[in-house]
DNA sequence: CGACCGAGGTTTTACGTATAACGTCTCCAG
DNA sequence: CTGGAGACGTTATACGTAAAACCTCGGTCG
């Protein structure tokens, strides 16, 4: 079949044999799927299928054989615009967040990465405007095209353009009232926050600082309201609220600022995130207190970070990794018609140095 | 212009008018340049021409203006796999990184991508395996079609995937010895740790500690080589290598093991990275000394963490972000034909608190 | 002996876009 | 009144793949 006839020489280009361990140098186009039926002498049909498994019962060993050998010799990769065109499906999907230099976030993306290459998927990001400058729409910028959206509750401004597609949506940590989503993925930060609470008050604390996020989002709301409601029913607990930025600097001066105002000081600090955490550990070493004798500090994400600083952080642990894991497993449901796993991500209580009973007076 | 003639209305599928602003029902197909051009009046060919920006003395501004309409109305938006197959590419590049997790590589992914949305072009990653599990395959797990890559050199594993390639490759901070790279970014690893020796010896230090990343790469060598070569001509000065994990426990491990030894102790510690040298602080105190009056103790890196550990870490501060961004451009300069920017990116010495003069004795 | 069947392919088509090649119409100079 | 020459579009085609529909041929069964 493959033999005798003068056809089956296989045309190359010109000069001499190439060197068949695919060293292309440029300039050479790259293989297509009719070159490797040329070498093969088969069918373009006969690659395909072949190449796609799919071929059991349609074509026989032998010349399957004949063109994964003509693939491997050519080093031939399948064009992926055309697979993606012909399908109509893409198997990628965009996961939008605020900015990957927050480590929250760069876990989130591995989660949903490691899952995604599980199901052959891929995932291209978006880090949202207030990360990455000029690009306003989404789909300009991820220039892949899309199965579907994964995108945080945080990258607010993003959001609005992804709505206004057909677009399969996954959300995380949002809130559950507002609509579009197709399946969402929270974490239990209200449980989180009411942990940490009680563990602050079973040390004696009554008088807290909140160090809260500057940025408003859904998931600093939740920390927010989960804390006063759960100082509501202490008689003597008072609770302050300061905003600060993300970053460690302007935390620090944040709470310098409310430590030196007149009145009682806080025993303890309860910060929303292990970044203004730390900001507010150096702030109080500054004004000449110890962390945790004078003032106890708490943070929450139990980042790298948290085990970096000393004393080390009590903090609230966010499985991040299950996040973004969970958000692509929902929707690859979704694209298949199933229904996605529900319920909340357990968040965990970790108690390090930064916590201690609270001073006598 | 667009009312009075019975044909102006427009071809919508059935049941009342939908509503005009975007929101697609799922199960509705996305339309196409046809569909935009149908509803427009005119030929597909019109309607690329038109939203391609080519039109210019082809069609008139009228003509221009009912396109843009129509595809406003239906919410059109190219199909990219289409577009990607005609044109043959996809401005589309694959970055190539250890892990996200790294701040470092999230920040030159940052500048990769922000360079790349002002040239239009798509960056998407891929953190090669010792970050993510079962992906062999960079360009199968990178599921768009690329038009080149960009790729660390300590993503080891993941290149010589893509040497079999004939995509034009751009090397991170690479020996500039290995081949196959069509433009290489580098970093001035060399003066930075030369700054830092010269910072050190300038206080008295002749005894140091060389806590060295224990996954071998290009960059760490050469920390290693510049030490050795800066501290060769001063008399007494030695250096011990210790070799870490690149994580903050890791490193303190091993640091407490090696000061613990018998012999003369370091008086400085210099380690090849922020994370370590977190570590090491933290070894230092657990052995009831203190940063930096005991042992001074060196970071490089400059990541958010040197300035939220206390005391703050002197550092060489590496420019994160113009190394990615400076790798896209490259990039963009190879695929036009043009010589990409040559030169090392400088780095800078940050003296901070975590240094002080050698204690005598 | 004719119809049917399965094995092992091949031919053909469609996906949506960009663009080269090709009309058509009007206006104007020779 | 003929022959360009713009101005303004249209028709046709190719990109590489997946898969539906179709062939061919030897054997089998009624």
């Amino acid at each position: 079949m493959a033999d005798g006839s003068p056809k089956d020489q296989p045309v190359v280009s010109g000069q001499g044999a190439s060197p068949p361990p695919a060293g292309n140098r440029a300039g050479t186009p790259r293989p297509t799927s009719r070159d490797v039926a040329r070498a093969a002498g088969v069918s373009q049909a006969t690659v395909s299928l072949v190449l796609g498994e799919k071929w059991h019962g349609r074509v026989s060993e032998r010349t399957a054989g004949l063109v994964r050998d003509a693939a491997r010799q050519l080093g031939y990769r399948p064009n992926l615009a055309a697979r993606n065109l012909r399908l109509g499906r893409t198997r990628t999907a965009l996961l939008v967040v605020p900015a990957l230099t927050n480590e929250f976030f760069a876990r989130v993306y591995t989660g949903a990465a490691t899952v995604a290459a599980e199901h052959d998927f891929g995932v291209v990001l978006y880090p949202s405007p207030e990360g990455v400058g000029p690009a306003k729409d989404p789909f300009a910028s991820a220039r892949a095209a899309l199965d579907g959206v994964i995108a945080s509750s945080m990258a607010a401004q993003a959001l609005t353009a992804i709505r206004g597609t057909d677009l399969p949506l996954v959300m995380l940590d949002s809130d559950p009232a507002d609509p579009g989503a197709a399946a969402r993925v929270n974490l239990d930060i209200a449980d989180g926050m009411r942990q940490m609470s009680a563990h602050l008050l079973a040390l004696g604390h009554r008088r807290f600082l909140h160090l809260a996020s500057a940025v408003s989002s859904w998931t600093f709301d939740v920390r927010a309201r989960a804390l006063a409601a759960s100082l509501r029913d202490v008689p003597d607990a008072v609770v302050r609220t300061v905003p600060a930025p993300l970053d460690v600097a302007g935390a620090r001066e944040a709470v310098e600022r409310a430590l030196t105002r007149p009145g009682p000081r806080p025993t303890a600090i309860v910060c929303d995130d292990d970044i203004l955490a730390a900001g507010a550990c150096k702030a109080v070493r500054r004004l000449g207190l110890r962390v945790p004798e004078d003032i106890s500090v708490t943070g929450f994400d139990d980042l790298a970070l948290a085990t970096a600083v000393e004393p080390e952080l009590t903090t609230v642990s966010l499985p991040a990794e299950r996040v973004g894991a969970r958000g692509m497993s929902a929707l690859l449901a979704v694209l298949e018609g199933r229904p996605p796993e529900e319920g909340d991500l357990p968040v965990e209580l970790v108690v390090r140095g930064s916590s201690a009973p609270a001073r006598a007076g």
